[in-house]
DNA sequence: CATGAATGAGTATTCATTCAT
DNA sequence: TATGAATGAATACTCATTCAT
């Protein structure tokens, strides 16, 4: 009786296929790949040097990455996976008014120790325009989502001020994408722990004096309904 | 009459250097290849194809522009003094406090209607990475410092926090950047007075209650002295 | 009143287009490349063999042909326009029956003159598989068309057989594109002459014999016809 | 009992070489190597598309042939095999005359029902041209020799001119070469017996009438002899 | 002054072949 | 023995810049 026929799964003759390795030596190259994009740039990166960098010809980069957008493309996923990541497993804390400040922090944070990571996402918007959405934008919905029931607590609660939770993800979306492109740019290179206590110290409590918010508050009911709230 | 006749000390004989006509020249190139570097990319966009659309030979750009990069940043440089000076015209409400808002409308609207601008910053923080600022932080920094007079006034009526005025301005300039961007990228496209709104409302007013601000300056003022303040 | 508004045909400023200049350097080009094409494979060589071999930069080659296909289709077609004419130049004996001999006679006579040219008519095939019809055959139907008068005249005059004309000359287009490929392939040197002499011996006399013949042309008739002519 | 124990010197101990899986398993490849190299040519044949298509690695193509091009000379040679083989398999007929019809109508047949071996010829011809004679003509020559002994048979018997065997021959293949291309490259689609009909017609019989030939044999009578035969 | 012809450095990707498993 | 992971040589085309006209 063939040893094949019964009971044995086909046994493949020859090399067997390694799905371990294909994803370590994915990784691999992203690591190399981002930091490579990050230093040169997309066009002044050559996927030989990606090549020479790992010690591996040519050829193996492409059995991985079909071209060189898609490495860097890849490059570009892998980062937004782990600020998410990152950014998650650090919102510790029991007050959700704290989770907020947490989330800060490790985004600046991220930022400050992965300053590559910037690049390689202007490097994206400029080099791949035709995309419809750049991969940031792509995971900021998604991320940004998460504050909403944090929000919903603390203005139950009476600590937060009844907005809209969409105007201020968006408000704050916008202020940490600037200030993390601003630090970039500039190479600003100030404290992580002042410049989240700046941020927070504006927008949680605001720019104006007690006497100039209240007017103002009273200005904004005044406009919204005929009888002031009492 | 010629124009340039008064006032203009005679240097030589033979046809004069129309300065004049240089200039207006120079402007008109640089608005098409704005408007041809934003809309393809630095990259992708031939000298060639800026001639085209002007009507003119290649060896004509050339004669006012060395390289195609000085094209570019002239470009971007056309664009931020038009953005600086529309900024400034447009603050001419006597209160400071409107004053700023009017700055920070002023500078959402320029965007909204030249979108193609940020397109251009995106191009040149990629493709010049070798230049220690780009130009956009060039004049933001002089274009900060004059809300130092405005906050300054402000403060001193007790209306505006007493804030060290860097820290404002870093925050503000950061969130502004960061809309602008944000709009851009991913096709935002809000009404520029909600947008101005929201954003006032948050940075202005803060997000906490009054009662959790009142905690957290009470907090603040406890860490800073020993005594309270009365 | 502006010299240029009226009656003056709009003088280029700068450098004239030269339309002469392009017609000549392109034949010069298509010279060049049909020589290199047919001695070394389409695929084997490069286009800068090309230019070198013109004494030019490869990009000068790019302005005239936008691709290495458009180049190498544009030899082959180069070439079947030269033999075309050599044919038709060829044909100037005043019977019909010498003319046909002529065609064949400068048919043979042009690829023995250009051995190269066969070579470029089997690259067009093998590389550029995806054409509907090969350049040759584009020609050799307006080509064949030519010999009908031919024929028709000697039928009437009663010296040719009464065959279809389609037939005559598929089947002597074949035999003469078998003929000029067998050349080509196995280095056939065998004199011109001859080689005309056989064809024509085989083709226009036939294989048999009188009786032979006879026997055939009798039994065709038979098969054509219930009752026999007479 | 095993097919190779009679009359096989025991040469080693061990398992023997299955020489007949080698030929098997060769003979597989070729087929499917011919049919891709056909279809997509030379060049755009990649050994891994075979190796697929026959659900083997690509490492055990190898094992057989030792480089793609001993493999895609081995695919041509397999079909001159075939085709040599086939024509001599259909001339059954006991008359001569007979038997080259029949070869003829062979040779057409093989290449109606195997298009794309003409495409292997060809491509043989444009990749491989540094070999001193295409495979083609390896057989061509054998092959024609074998209608020597028909041709001498039917001139002793009077049915056949009195030309030399090889003038005939080599117009013949030339004629069959040209009219199977011509097919191929045309996308020709005329019945084979038509075809067949066409040039036995033309070649055996001729294209002049009974007048002309009679002329014309008598002029080439007087040039080659001083006195005309009687 | 204006032009456009000429140039050639620069680069992503393919695929035959090898050889460790 | 069969496999497929790894390799790197090979190659068409673009476009910024120059400069003769």
């Amino acid at each position: 009786m063939d040893a094949n026929a019964v009971g044995t799964p086909a046994r493949h003759r020859g090399r067997p296929k390694d799905e371990q390795l294909v994803a370590r030596r994915s990784d691999e190259i992203l690591d190399v790949a981002a930091r490579l994009f990050a230093a040169r740039g997309y066009r002044n990166t050559d996927v030989q040097v990606v090549a020479d960098e790992l010690g591996v010809g040519k050829g193996t980069i492409y059995r991985y990455f079909p071209t060189k957008r898609e490495l860097f493309l890849g490059a570009v996923d892998r980062g937004m996976q782990r600020l998410t990541a990152y950014i998650d497993t650090s919102m510790t804390a029991p007050d959700p008014l704290d989770q907020i400040e947490q989330a800060i922090r490790a985004y600046l944070s991220f930022f400050e120790t992965n300053p590559e990571f910037a690049e390689l996402l202007i490097q994206e918007r400029a080099e791949f325009r035709d995309r419809p959405k750049p991969t940031y934008f792509e995971y900021r919905d998604a991320n940004l989502r998460k504050f909403e029931a944090l929000q919903q607590g603390l203005v139950a609660s009476g600590r937060w001020r009844n907005l809209p939770y969409e105007t201020v993800e968006r408000v704050m979306g916008d202020l940490l994408y600037g200030t993390m492109f601003t630090n970039y740019f500039t190479g600003r290179r100030r404290s992580l722990e002042e410049q989240a206590d700046e941020i927070l110290e504006v927008v949680l409590v605001g720019l104006l004096t007690d006497a100039e918010r209240a007017q103002r508050l009273n200005a904004a009911r005044g406009r919204a309904t005929t009888q002031p709230e009492t």
